[in-house]
DNA sequence: TGAAATGTTGGGGCG
DNA sequence: ACGCCCCAACATTTC
């Protein structure tokens, strides 16, 4: 009577997953979450993510029951609940898909190694990533085996490995779970809000498989074609808004990617310079995973150790506040914060431009950025966070030259012409016509006193860009 | 995946 | 018809 545990941790879906297929091979299954509030002191997640994995926990029991089995959830420190729980079940193996983090690298490169010692056979595979982090090396001459620093570099490099297909089949029958196994129940793991802020994130969003494959699905018949030509516009869905579901592994990067290569053949012209942006996409969430395992101290220290001494702001906080809460007077800057406040998301292009306004305008550190965007995105990634601060703030890997500095207007003349954004997240400024809203302090004042309650701007954008350009080159 | 400053060109108004 | 100036439009350089 073998019975194994399937340790469930960002893999929560049961299509293309490689250590649920092979724990499946068994008389008896027991998944399992592990809910450690001590486990990762640096970077805990916060509220936005809690909540998503609140429902994406609830999404996986229900899609787990439908094939003949549950979820079972556990609070604790992991290494204690798991020993237990291989005692009470008496498993003789266990499944799980490798995490990526460095910190939980650590930990989970020790708990395989207690397991082993106490006789339990364990399984490890990988789900999240196209490639593993420490399979894409750089290839003989000067310095062999390095890993990649350079986006494009690295991206050759993966195409001339070959991205693999999705091996692994949904599966419609589970093993047994037996019923003397009991779980928490997932309202006392406390993952939810105390103060209900998180109504507009229900409005946007479908935590689980379920709606991370409706949302492929959407996304490939209304806005793949487009990619290319509407990416750049945040009042359109011309993005996947995959990133929260790929976190939490309720889609696998190699679904993705097959699910999109399939069209290759079918499309010409922009169309297939859409479907190779968007792969190319998938291709910088890889780089950034590539980089953080490379290069662990990068989820808080610039790569570039030119970076160490920066003449950062000290005294920021009422800066800051404005920045958080989408009150800088800025208005493309406001709608991309209270965007990400009220769906726990904002579009990519957005997010550029209020982390270059932060860190260049305010000359505030990026860490300070990251921590907001950490405890605020239903996305947040410990990878993709870094690697994106890092970039803007011109510290990273192939970051933006220092003097690549957005001006926050003319980003919204460009991709928001109208206004559309603007206006759905800052209606203080609906009034004004559209050559005013990106600057509403240039509007004459008969306009600007139908503008209550919107602020100046905090800095002003000329001379606090001289101000960094000449912070970043005495750098 | 930038923006501003500076340089160049060419058409049109006008004496 | 011609030279001159202005300036928009585009190109190049610089940060």
């Amino acid at each position: 009577m073998s019975t194994t545990i399937l340790w469930l941790r960002q893999d929560l879906r049961l299509t293309d997953n490689p250590a649920l297929e092979a724990a499946c091979h068994s008389k008896r299954l027991v998944p399992v979450y592990i809910h450690d509030p001590a486990l990762n002191d640096r970077w805990p997640p916060g509220a936005a993510s809690k909540w998503w994995l609140h429902h994406s926990l609830s999404a996986l029991d229900r899609d787990l029951r439908h094939a003949g089995s549950r979820l079972i959830l556990r609070t604790g420190p992991t290494a204690e609940v798991l020993g237990d729980l291989v005692k009470t079940c008496k498993a003789t193996r266990i499944c799980w898909n490798r995490r990526y983090e460095p910190s939980l690298i650590d930990v989970d490169r020790e708990l395989k190694a207690v397991l082993q010692d106490s006789g339990l056979e364990v399984q490890t595979f990988n789900a999240g990533l196209l490639f593993e982090p420490w399979e894409i090396r750089r290839a003989a001459k000067e310095q062999p085996h390095a890993p990649y620093k350079v986006f494009t570099a690295y991206w050759r490099a993966c195409s001339r490995v070959g991205v693999p297909g999705v091996m692994h089949e949904r599966p419609d029958k589970l093993p047994v779970c037996s019923k003397e196994i009991l779980g928490e129940r997932l309202e006392d793991l406390g993952l939810l809000p105390r103060i209900r802020w998180d109504a507009g994130l229900h409005e946007l969003w479908q935590p689980g498989e379920k709606g991370a494959l409706a949302r492929l699905a959407q996304f490939l018949d209304d806005a793949l074609l487009d990619y290319s030509g509407a990416r750049d516009r945040p009042a359109v869905s011309g993005t996947s808004r995959l990133s929260p579901h790929l976190h939490f592994g309720e889609i696998g990067p190699r679904q993705v990617f097959q699910a999109v290569q399939q069209r290759e053949g079918h499309v010409r012209g922009s169309g297939a310079v859409s479907l190779e942006t968007f792969l190319r996409q998938v291709g910088w969430r890889e780089f950034a995973h590539h980089l953080l395992f490379h290069f662990p101290h990068t989820d808080h220290q610039p790569l570039n150790t030119r970076f160490n001494g920066f003449p950062w702001r000290h005294e920021y906080s009422d800066d800051l506040a404005a920045w958080q809460q989408g009150t800088t007077g800025i208005p493309l800057v406001d709608a991309g914060m209270r965007e990400l406040w009220h769906t726990g998301w904002m579009h990519n292009r957005v997010r550029m431009v209020v982390a270059s306004f932060l860190t260049k305008n305010l000359l505030i550190p990026w860490q300070e950025g990251a921590a907001w965007f950490w405890d605020t995105l239903v996305d947040a990634d410990l990878a993709n966070n870094s690697l994106g601060w890092q970039w803007v703030a011109g510290c990273g890997a192939d970051a933006a030259p220092y003097f690549r500095i957005f001006n926050p207007v003319l980003q919204g003349e460009k991709f928001d012409p109208e206004g559309v954004y603007v206006r759905r997240w800052v209606p203080e400024l609906d009034s004004l016509p559209s050559r005013y809203i990106h600057k509403p302090w240039s509007a004459p004042q008969s306009m600007q006193v139908h503008c209550t309650g919107y602020p100046p701007p905090v800095v002003d954008l000329k001379s606090s860009r001289e101000r960094a350009l000449s912070s970043y080159r005495r750098r």
